[in-house]
DNA sequence: GTCTATACATAGATAGAC
DNA sequence: GTCTATCTATGTATAGAC
């Protein structure tokens, strides 16, 4: 059983994005339950399939009211409206409000550390490495777009090791991009003369922007697979020898 | 005086980053006179040097707040004691809340409006112009920082004409990109197979950035000219001849 | 496990003294 | 013009019935 997830993280599907979405549905489907394992110490109510599907959809629409009006906005009395559970009936998923915050991040990061982590190492050159770690950063923040937009704009009310976990991950997949592109240059497949760590940063701020707007993006039909092409050419083109 | 003023705006200086700072100082100075005079039907406290004080330090008080803690979450009662003004006294300046909301944006955009107009026109080539373009968003997002930080994040919570505004100077920039590309490739300057659409809305994501991580370019010492300089360079390589 | 009713804190805004 | 005291609404969280 190991070896058959261990498979399938391995064999995460980079060519276009709807083979993406597939290869990534079993590892997305049972991160709730891990979730559920993990924070058992904070749940009051057993674990059951009703239950871990009261946790999901405790989760998709906390970042649901947030995306709209801020999570610190957000009250406990609509998230028990909307979610069809009764205030006392939440709080038997989480003890506060702050926790609840916790858990919502937690079911972010494990889903994105797994995907981008394993995404680019079977690559061969470092510009299939670049390309292949755009479109993965892509896919994944589009199949988790509410979590990531949730994330990015609540960021700054975090606070202590939450706040620190969040710019962690900011900082970690840029240096993953600053990585590629040093070793290509070291590989002579890149020019010398370029300022990598300011195009890691700026790669990351194009990645984002998928993500941050996605009411432009979507109006236009623009689709995964354009615009992660599209962002290659831009940083390939720059530093090409 | 009138044409005194003129000249002042149409001198806006973008050689480096010292001399706009110092081109639009006198722009910037009287905003908020003007912000007073616009919203003079609101505001209870007459017009005088220690009024407009007072106003400034609402509005820059209020901004620096909410970009640590949101603006919905910025109590009437804190902006109070960090402005140094009792809670009666702050609803002289604004009838409500949401009004001082208003005020504030419109403290921002009149600003940033009159910068960017200008900012390109007196350019010969389109690489020139996109360059002066470039350098003349990231110098006033610069010197306005805190504003634009406030404007992007808080925009979701907009609602109305204050939401439209905010989003057509999102799509405005965006289109001055698009404008100035496609007259350079019909001028023979620039690449025809490029999507003009997707490059300025990746030139705006690249933008945006310089404002939204102030942390991380300000401890890596990169400064305004630098960042400028790296943007106009990634785009201009990808769409050139 | 889930509900309703409620405790207690804090929000935005106003009234009236000075 | 600015202050303090206070009104009403709404927030998070809990208690106790079922």
């Amino acid at each position: 059983m190991k070896a058959e997830k261990s498979d399938n993280i391995h064999g995460i599907e980079l060519e276009n994005f709807n083979s993406f979405k597939k290869s990534i549905k079993f590892i997305l489907a049972d991160i709730v339950s891990k979730l559920y394992d993990d924070n058992r110490q904070l749940i009051r109510v057993k674990k059951s399939p009703q239950s871990i599907e009261n946790l999901k959809r405790i989760i998709h629409t906390a970042i649901r009211i947030s995306n709209k009006k801020g999570y610190s906005v957000m009250s406990m009395r609509e998230l028990s409206t909307v979610s069809s559970l009764s205030i006392g009936a939440l709080y038997a998923y989480f003890p506060s409000k702050d926790e609840l915050l916790h858990i919502i991040q937690q079911y972010g990061r494990t889903s994105v550390e797994k995907v981008l982590s394993e995404s680019f190492i079977h690559s061969s050159s470092s510009k299939d490495k670049l390309y292949n770690f755009i479109r993965a950063h892509i896919f994944i923040s589009e199949v988790l777009k509410d979590w990531f937009y949730f994330s990015y704009m609540e960021t700054r009310y975090f606070t202590g090791s939450e706040y620190n976990k969040t710019i962690e991950g900011e900082l970690l997949t840029e240096s993953l991009i600053k990585d590629i592109i040093e070793k290509g240059i070291k590989n002579n497949e890149f020019r010398r003369d370029i300022q990598t760590s300011l195009i890691a940063s700026i790669s990351k701020a194009i990645l984002q922007d998928w993500y941050l707007k996605r009411w432009k993006y979507s109006k236009r039909g623009v689709t995964p697979d354009e615009y992660a092409r599209e962002c290659f050419l831009i940083l390939y083109n720059y530093i090409k020898l």
